[in-house]
RNA sequence: CCAGUUGACCGGGUGGCCGCUCCGCACGAGGCGACUUUUGCGGGGAGGAAAGUCCGGGCUCCAUCGAAAUACGGUGCCGGCUAACGGCCGGCGGGGGCGACCCCAGGGAAAGUGCCACAGAAAGCAAACUACCCUGCUUCGGCAGGGAAAAGGUGAAAGGGUGCGGUAAGAGCGCACCGCGGACCCGGCAACGGGGACGGCACGGCAAACCCCACCGGGAGCAAGACCAAAUAGGGAUGACGCGGGGCAACCCGGCCGGUUUCGAGGCAGUCAUCCGGGUUGGUUGCAUGAGGCCCCUGGUGACAGGGUUCCCAGAUGAAUGGUCACCACGCGGGAGCGAUCCCGCCCUACAGAACCCGGCUUACAGGUCAACUGGCGUC
């Protein structure tokens, strides 16, 4: 923990479905345990959401895939760039990848997911 | 000690580090105010099934949902408990088990209609295919008439069973025992149980076939519903006037209203004026003090009821209740030791996540605890 405004609280959370719409039409990068989406917005402090669909298994496992995701998240949140929004699409992987690893990842998706496309990805008009 | 039955309960623990949500308090900031918000402290934060959404309620709206009849649906031994139930408790009857105990859609078949496949001569009212007996005839192969329902064979079921007597052969034809029906008597609130004069036996099964009887039931659901803010009409409220027929008039009749009909009471429909504003999106509310929980006392076989004391015990909404690390239990595997035990490794544990709230039912579930009881074996 070097930087210090790495807060969660800087995070914001998407809760809207058209946010998650928009969010579908971004880059993505795909791991073992999630799958990244990213897309430029026009609000300053980045957003994230999660997304566990119901094949993936049942309410308890959907749960703890979006609370090691949402922990995972919160490891690299010096990573989220600002004016911009994520969602991440848990996978089953999730359940059982050990936690270190399942951050090294998301920190490399989240590079990677800038470096394809340049500094600004397309953005809605 | 082994095997089993029933009931109740638990369903990982502790500690670091970092987080989420709600409530309360304090301080600070913004605001006229209601209030909003930063930080800190304290406290609460998934289940026995939160699940399936199968019943029953509370609550809310639907055009007022009252009465009767009918239709439809549900329930179905008796008594009790409950707000209610298709639930629970206690009995009864039937079936299973050596037993503790378990299982059962268990009202009515002389109110009526219907069905009983296949097989079989015959499937509901008595009848008679083979075989049996008697008489007559005979070409000695049988044929005709009559008797009888014991034997054979079919079936889930063939019109009481067994034995003796009886007879031409037979038959409840007679008798004994068993079974069946049963006036009446006794016990029980009742379901039902016990006895039973008498009756030679008549009255088969199916109501998860129609049906009959008794009781219950309006529909949709918190995305109910209420409010606020943003954007457009076909919407709503109030007031006034008013439609068709009859009558001079007062007045009467007329269309529609949550299965249908009738009755009762009430409402709605047209035009104009005024006022408010829908669908959709976001927010607030409903939204957590309740048929509530722990403990104790009293009554009751029990479900449960009454009383006392004490507690406040989840409220999210792309959806909080967590992530990670270490240790310890538990379990499994391996090794050492006669043994108590010790060491190492693994899983770091099942079913499964509140969504308005309660009472049940059903289904899923690794492992474990306790109590009572039953049947064996052993010891004193």
């Amino acid at each position: 923990m070097t930087a210090v405004p790495d807060k969660t609280g800087a995070l914001r959370r998407l809760k809207k479905r058209s946010e998650f719409l928009r969010a579908a039409r971004g880059n993505r990068a795909g791991r073992a345990a999630f799958s990244l989406q990213a897309i430029g917005t026009e609000t300053a402090e980045p957003g994230i959401g999660f997304t566990v669909t119901k094949k993936t298994g049942n309410a308890p496992e959907r749960n703890r895939i979006r609370r090691r995701l949402r922990e995972a998240a919160r490891a690299c949140a010096g990573g989220f760039q600002p004016r911009h929004d994520y969602v991440l699409v848990g996978r089953r992987e999730a359940l059982s990848q050990p936690f270190g690893k399942l951050v090294g990842e998301l920190c490399a998706a989240i590079k990677k997911i800038h470096a394809s496309t340049g500094a600004s990805p397309r953005d809605k008009q």
